[in-house]
DNA sequence: GCCGTTTTGACAATGGTTGTCAGTCTTGAT
DNA sequence: ATCAAGACTGACAACCATTGTCAAAACGGC
């Protein structure tokens, strides 16, 4: 994940943002846009794709959702539970994700940045592994 | 960058890689395969797009080219000085990029994954800023 | 040089993502 | 409630990085 930003303006209410809101709600893991559009169709509230893209894009940019990428490159979202600055342990075949907070790499990162003499430092960090579950079976 | 794995077949030497090596040998920052096809182009010594694309998966699969997607999603590689697993500080305006190790993160990666059981892991973790040189102008 | 195998490259095909733009909906004001 | 301004939507086209195809060319070992 990338530190966060942006302030965050107004957007308007619409039924495909509820949905895709709510869809994200009930979601513990990554989703892809693709995904979500077609779990938006088989729960029969169709939204456009071209509008499930921009409201994830829109979510992104104001900070309400995670994004990263997934080793095809596609893009996936996923509303954290924390609101502040943290990253994520992945399950690589199930998706489970943890949130992990990390002050100790977060000054590490910043002191590593200064050494270098680095400004206005972002940056992006996650840990890919195989859960309990899935190394059980 | 993801830790290294594979051990590294045998291929053949052929005036496309020795080309796709060559550029990759003076070129400083992570260039896209697309880029470095046009450089190829405008060097005189062609090599199909394909073929680049394919050199630099091979390359990468081997271990001998870092690769990190850039905020466009789009796929960059670059020969580092380091052969063991490493990190990158990468300006953002102009690209400049140095190696970081950081056994600190290492250890601290590691040992989330054990506390939340997650085994094989591995991680992706990348600085952004601006250099020195940028932030001066 | 010869031959089996690998590699190449022009081109098609894929697939995620963004652009288009006319029609629709949300919102704030009247 | 009514209305206008402008944000939002969606079907579809356009983009564009990346991969698949497959016959022709290049490699390496003999
Ligand atoms: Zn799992
Ligand atoms: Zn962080
Ligand atoms: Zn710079
Ligand atoms: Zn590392």
């Amino acid at each position: 994940m990338t530190v966060r930003e942006q302030p965050a303006k107004e957007h308007r209410r619409t039924r495909q943002r509820a949905a895709v809101d709510e869809v994200l709600d009930q979601t513990e893991d990554f989703i892809s846009a693709q995904e979500l559009h077609a779990l938006l169709r088989t729960r029969g509230a169709g939204v456009g794709l071209a509008t499930v893209y921009r409201t994830l894009q829109t979510l992104a940019d104001d900070g309400r959702v995670d994004v990263l990428r997934s080793d095809a490159g596609e893009a996936v979202y996923r509303r954290c539970v924390r609101e502040e600055h943290h990253h994520h342990l992945v399950c690589r075949s199930c998706g489970a994700t943890v949130e992990i907070a990390g002050p100790t790499v977060e000054r590490w990162a910043k002191s590593i940045a200064d050494q270098h003499g680095y400004s206005e430092v972002s940056h992006t960090l996650e840990i890919f592994g195989t859960c309990p579950r899935c190394a059980a079976s």
